[in-house]
Parts: C-alpha cells; sequence; structure tokens
DNA sequence: CGCGATTTGTGCACGTCTTCACAAGCGCCT
DNA sequence: AGGCGCTTGTGAAGACGTGCACAAATCGCG
C-alpha cells in the first residue's frame, strides 16, 4: 500500500518520543487516518499486534522497513541539477529515509564538473559507468519536460526499473518498469480549484453561470485532510 | 476531479503543436489515461465535445481553466526557504501556470533580507501585513517538520484556506481549509516498495520468509503508469 | 437529401476501497 | 482462577471509481 510510507514516519515519530507500544488508534491520529483502516492495511502484512495492548512500534518498524524494501539502503541516480534537481541533491530526507544519491547527472556539458553538496556532476551518457559502478535502482527525473522521455529510455537502456519523474509529461516505458510522477504545478492547480469551489459557493451563486461551478455529486474533497480538530 | 490539470497540461501541448480539435482517444493517450475515463470526467463538467469530431481544444482549455480557478493569477505564500523553498522559489512551472509567488517568508532571521530569484525574504512573522498587501489564496510550507504546523496555524490566522505541506508531518487544520501533501521521501519508498516486490519474485523465491514478500491480491501497481508502449 | 463513418455521452456491471460493528483474544486486577 | 476492560482482526455493507459497450448525434460525401 502506498499508507505504508506514512505510518512509517509516524512510527519513527513515536519511537523517538520514547513510546513502547502503540494503539492503531494512536497510530491512525499520527497518520491522519482512520483506525480501521490501519488496522486492515496492517492485518494484510501478517502483523503482529497484541490484543488489548497495541502494535510493538520497534518491532512495526522493522516490518514495514523490510516490506518496503529499505533493509537496504538503495542508491538513486538524480538527473537533471537544474533548479528542482539542486534541491534535491541536497534534501536531507532522502539520506534519512533510506535512500543515497549515487550520482548526480546532466545533460548540460557546462555544468559537468560543477559540485554539488559533495557530489560532482556527470554527463548524463555516462549513465552506463554509473550504472555499472553502483547498482542503481531507482531514477529521478529532474529535467525540463522536453529532455524526460529521453532520459527515462537512457534509465531504462541500464537497467533501472523504478522511476520517479518531475517533469510534466507522461513518459512510455517498457512492461515492468514503474513510474510515479510529480507535479508541483497540478498540487497547486488542484489547491486552486478548491479555492475557486469554496470562493463560487460562499460569496456570489452565481446565477447565471454554467453548471461548471456546482459540479454534481461526489466533488467533496476526499484527498488531503480536512479538519483533524486542534 | 484530480486529472483535471494533466488535461490541461496535455491541451496545452497539443494546442502548441497547432491541433484545433483532439479526439477523447487522443487526448486520453496524451494525458496518459483510459479514454473512457477522460470522456467520463469532461462529461461532469458539461462539456462542449463534438460527436463525430472531437473536442474544441481551445475552447476546452478555457472551460478547465475556469473550472480550476485559473483565470485569475493566484498569489502563493511561499514559507520556509531552504534547499527546497529555495528551488520552489526559481521553479518555472507555477508562473506558467497560473500562480505568482507574491511572498517569501522565513522564520530564520539570518535568511530575512536575502534575495532569492529577485525576491526578498521577509520574515514569516510579517505574515499578517504581507496578506494585507495581497490577497493570499495559497500557502506553501517548504519547513522543516517541526516548525510546519505552527506555520500552519499562521497561514490559518491571515485567511489562507489551501496549503500545500512538503514538510513530512501531518497537519491539522480547522474545518473548511485544504491541505495536500508531497513528500519526496515516500515517493522513493513507495518506488522502493516495488522494486522490493519486484526483487522477490523475480529472483529468490524466499520460501522460509513470511508472507510480507508474496501479499495477498490487490497490490498489483495501480498508481502510476506501467507501460504505454513505445 | 440520405447514408455511412466517426466520436461523444452514458447506462451498467464489476472490482476495489472504505467504514462500521462486532467477535475473538489478551492482560490486569481482584 | 475468573471476570472485566481494552484492543486487534475481520466479516459485511456501502460508497466509489473504472471500463466496457452501445445508443445518440454530427459531419462529409455521393
Amino acid at each position: 500500500m502506498a499508507r505504508l510510507p506514512e505510518y512509517l514516519r509516524a512510527l519513527h515519530n513515536l519511537a523517538e518520543t520514547g513510546n513502547e507500544t502503540v494503539s492503531s488508534e494512536g497510530l491512525a491520529n499520527a497518520a491522519g487516518v482512520n483506525s480501521a483502516k490501519l488496522r486492515k492495511d496492517l492485518s494484510h502484512l501478517g502483523s503482529y499486534g497484541t490484543r488489548g495492548v497495541g502494535y510493538d512500534v520497534a518491532l512495526l518498524i522493522e516490518q514495514i522497513e523490510y516490506v518496503l524494501g529499505l533493509t537496504q539502503r538503495r542508491a538513486v541516480a538524480l538527473v537533471g541539477v537544474g533548479n528542482l534537481g539542486h534541491a534535491l541533491a541536497g534534501y536531507d530526507g532522502f539520506a534519512s529515509r533510506g535512500f543515497r544519491i549515487a550520482a548526480l547527472l546532466d545533460a548540460d556539458p557546462a555544468r559537468v564538473g560543477e559540485e554539488i553538496h559533495g557530489m560532482v556532476v556527470r554527463h548524463v551518457d555516462e549513465l552506463p559507468q554509473v550504472a555499472a559502478e553502483e547498482s542503481i535502482a531507482i531514477g529521478v527525473i529532474a529535467t525540463p519536460a522536453s529532455a524526460a522521455q529521453r532520459v527515462a529510455d537512457q534509465l531504462v537502456a541500464v537497467g533501472v526499473t523504478s522511476i520517479l519523474n518531475f517533469a510534466p509529461c507522461v513518459l512510455s516505458v517498457p512492461d515492468g518498469v514503474d513510474v510515479r510522477k510529480v507535479d508541483l504545478a497540478i498540487e497547486l492547480q488542484i489547491l486552486s480549484f478548491h479555492e475557486h469551489r469554496k470562493a463560487s459557493l460562499t460569496g456570489l451563486p452565481r446565477t447565471g453561470g454554467s453548471a461548471l461551478t456546482a459540479l454534481p455529486g461526489g466533488l467533496a474533497v476526499t484527498e488531503g485532510q480536512e479538519a483533524i480538530g486542534t
């Protein structure tokens, strides 16, 4: 499930604050989900909870990390050291959560050789060598959209089977390769949609308007969280 | 729907390449979704497709931008100009897709006054003034997790009703405030999970292992795309 | 003017995810 | 040892999203 990493983060927090065990209710709150959902998720990994007590935090962390394949530190190749790539290269969250940026690559010769956060940028055509040196499991694409597909092909060619794509475009990859996409502008646009929705049903009823603002049922906010109480 | 921005992006691409109209099939391919799904999505906005012809690209762009509330350029306040915030401040995608970064804020006095991409960083406590100068619709949190909740409270206090949170933590906000979360490490962990899954069912069958690697049905990759053919 | 090719819009069925509610199990206290 | 309260794990019901398949509608051409 895609929620396991969130549970893992919450568990690490709990472990740091000295909790030995946690109930499904407590963990669910910390992760921002329903407690029944959490129990069902955890039960799917044949988990070790104790009725009447809860879950052993340390044990559960170990279990989830195993399922996520985080027992080994995975090497990540980051392609594109523009604005975003630069930030990603220095992002602490990667190192602290089981990943190691093994290589920085870029297609721009002017950038090759540049040192960023203690790593030297290499040319993207050196990917085969890089892959030979280290077993690259995951590729991160932080290039402009125009270059993304080509980079993806190159990554696939050297055996990468998981790609995290920050470029605003659809990648086509062969079977067996997983792609996850993160588009920052899209996130904002979704928020903008909600803003627009809220604004139009609060103030002006927009009598003459089309059906666009008052979309028929089922458009309530399902993602994200709304109000958990303070 | 959360897919509308993706359609919009695809439509802009099509418009630039000189297409006047597009069929649901064509647009679906460009956006990486099923054509029936796309038609259903578009029909929910009471849309203007012509049977036998397809959709008018320009009209559809206009419609979707209206629904998303992009007819007005929305002002965004960005809090936290560390690694990530720095990159976000310079990210072209925001400006080019209907957003304007109206203010850069940070809690660290050492950073206040610094100029980033032509903008001066102000102290986060100046939020009320900033909000008074411009109508801030959306707040972006790019701070460490420890500061995120406090920043969220401050944003809510000045009337922000949509928050994009990059900090790895759950925010609690009052009713009516929308929060979307982007956690880069979680994205990688999800990919790691798929890597682990692929590795364990390809190579070693892991006879003695727990049920963890061979999770019972329904864990196929549902998000992202897998293989669209090249 | 009529016919066929093409494409939208949608009813229907299916599978998945979510949530409730409750039985089973565990520990603690008497 | 027995009972009581608490928490997990799960069955069932419902909501939701997805995809197929087809009727309705439009255009172009003869």
